[in-house]
RNA sequence: GUGGGUAUAGCGUAGUUGGUUAACGCGCCAGAUUGUGGCUCUGGAGAGCGUGGGUUCGAGUCCCACUACUCACCCCA
């Protein structure tokens, strides 16, 4: 117990974190080149918010926050998704005063729900999210597609797909629920148990059921698509428009339907095929209400969140290489007496930019390079007597096994230059 | 919340119908090579078999409970 971390957690170990830093690097990069900035908000805000802010019926809010009351009697929860954090610093800074549109992304941000674990799904995971506040326009909705497209696939993920849908805005959803349940209504007796469940609860969810027969059922269920407003049809075309000229492949999808109530018009996912089955590494939409649901402002907004434990997991299945970080490029060894000098020659290669160590554990020289060997380390520096009292240090290439001599002075210069 | 699978050294495994000091590979440490790694050889350390009960003369091996891990459903990144 006292050496296990919780259910649904995952330590990320020193020999794996350069996998989680690249992948950051190339989300801040992606999201810089589209002109937004980093925000970090708190991992825990008023449990209020989420229940105003992701909807007090999805599943995530019933039975997936981790809820505790602090020490001064507030109830506080952990973030279970990005959005309403962000939204509620958007508004908390007055940012809807600066020139708008307020793009911003977070990375590595913990989200935390109470599932049951499996494969892809943890109690804690970290996205990396977009939000744009104050742009109605379809082609924001575009950009965070093809940002993120664009950034898997640089990645390395194969099997990519896009889907996208409408799911209509406050004026025209209504008329299709109503529609919906109609339809359901009279063949609800002929499914599945579950779906006799999400019959009541969320009855868009139906149209998602795996199972053939309710597939079947469900085939010539009204489509949100064909009742939408003049509105919503119109920027669902245009984002449409957008995706056919970035010359990306996607496909509409009329059953995508999203577990947070927040969103309006534009829903997205971005999906992979892996052997298990597919897997969604992206999910987002628009919720030109939110915003105004929160705080006293009326300010559209569109955005995504992307998993990156998920990402990961596909960039092993995909074989993807990422680069790995040298863990030292010059390992110095010593004999005896000599430890003094090893160590004083390490600080001076670090000064000077060059990731150096000397061993710390009173090892034989022979293990010494033993260590060096395994550490995967470039060249090895050598102090034995002779070189001590001459003021000389021996570099040799752990590779190649060529071995110089050079002058302590010099070292740094001669390192340099051996070092590819 | 529901259902299936698993649980033996750091990791991966073997442990026959329950029977003496729990085995192997990798890894780790050391030596062969007392100023040098990667190959080879030799030796060594390290688990009492998830936890707690029970059956038995005797349990890693059988039974029960719990816990954890894992997969799936639900839902989601």
């Amino acid at each position: 117990m006292l050496t296990q971390a919780p259910r649904g957690t995952k330590d990320v170990l020193p020999a794996e974190s350069y996998r989680w830093q690249y992948l950051e690097a190339s989300m801040r990069k992606a999201a810089a080149l589209a002109g937004y900035r980093e925000v970090r908000t708190p991992v825990f805000e008023h449990t209020e918010l989420f229940l105003r802010g992701v909807g007090d019926t999805t599943d995530i809010v019933q039975k997936e926050m981790y809820t505790f009351k602090d020490k001064g009697d507030r109830s506080i929860t952990l973030k279970p998704e990005g959005t309403a954090g962000a939204v509620r610093c958007f508004l908390e800074h007055n940012l809807y005063a600066e020139p708008l549109p307020c793009k911003m992304y977070y990375l590595n941000a913990p989200i935390f729900r109470y599932e049951n674990p499996q494969s892809g799904r943890l109690r804690e995971h970290h996205q990396f999210g977009l939000e744009c506040f104050g742009a109605k326009e379809a082609t924001a909705d575009a950009e965070l597609i093809l940002l993120a497209y664009h950034l898997l696939q640089d990645l390395g993920i194969k099997n990519l797909s896009v889907e996208i849908n409408s799911i209509g805005c406050p004026k025209c959803r209504p008329v299709y629920h109503t529609r919906l349940k109609e339809f359901l209504g009279e063949r609800i007796g002929q499914m599945c148990d579950t779906c006799r469940e999400r019959f009541d609860r969320n009855p868009l969810r139906v149209l998602d059921c795996k199972e053939k027969k309710c597939q079947e059922i469900t085939r010539d269920a009204p489509s949100m698509l064909d009742l939408l407003c003049d509105e919503c049809r119109k920027h669902f075309e245009e984002l449409q428009d957008c995706l056919d000229q970035a010359g990306i492949p996607y496909r509409v999808n009329s059953r995508i339907v999203r577990g947070l109530d927040y969103y309006t018009k534009t829903v997205f996912e971005l999906i992979t095929e892996t052997k298990d089955g597919k897997l969604t590494v992206c999910g987002g939409g628009r919720y030109d209400n939110l915003v105004a649901e929160i705080g006293d402002q009326d300010i559209p907004a569109v955005g995504f969140g992307m998993g990156l434990e998920r990402v990961l997991m596909l960039l092993d299945s995909d074989g993807a290489g990422i680069p790995k970080d040298p863990w030292y490029e010059v390992f110095v060894t010593y004999m005896g007496a000599n430890r003094p000098h090893a160590f004083k020659l390490v600080q001076m290669l670090r000064a000077d930019g060059i990731r150096a160590d000397l061993d710390h554990c009173g090892r034989s020289l022979k293990a010494q390079f033993k260590y060096a060997n395994k550490t995967g380390t470039q060249l090895t520096a050598i102090i034995g007597d002779e070189e001590a009292e001459n003021g000389m240090v021996k570099i040799k290439s752990m590779a190649g096994g060529e071995e110089c001599t050079a002058p302590v002075q010099e070292a740094c210069s001669v390192i340099r230059s051996m070092l590819r």
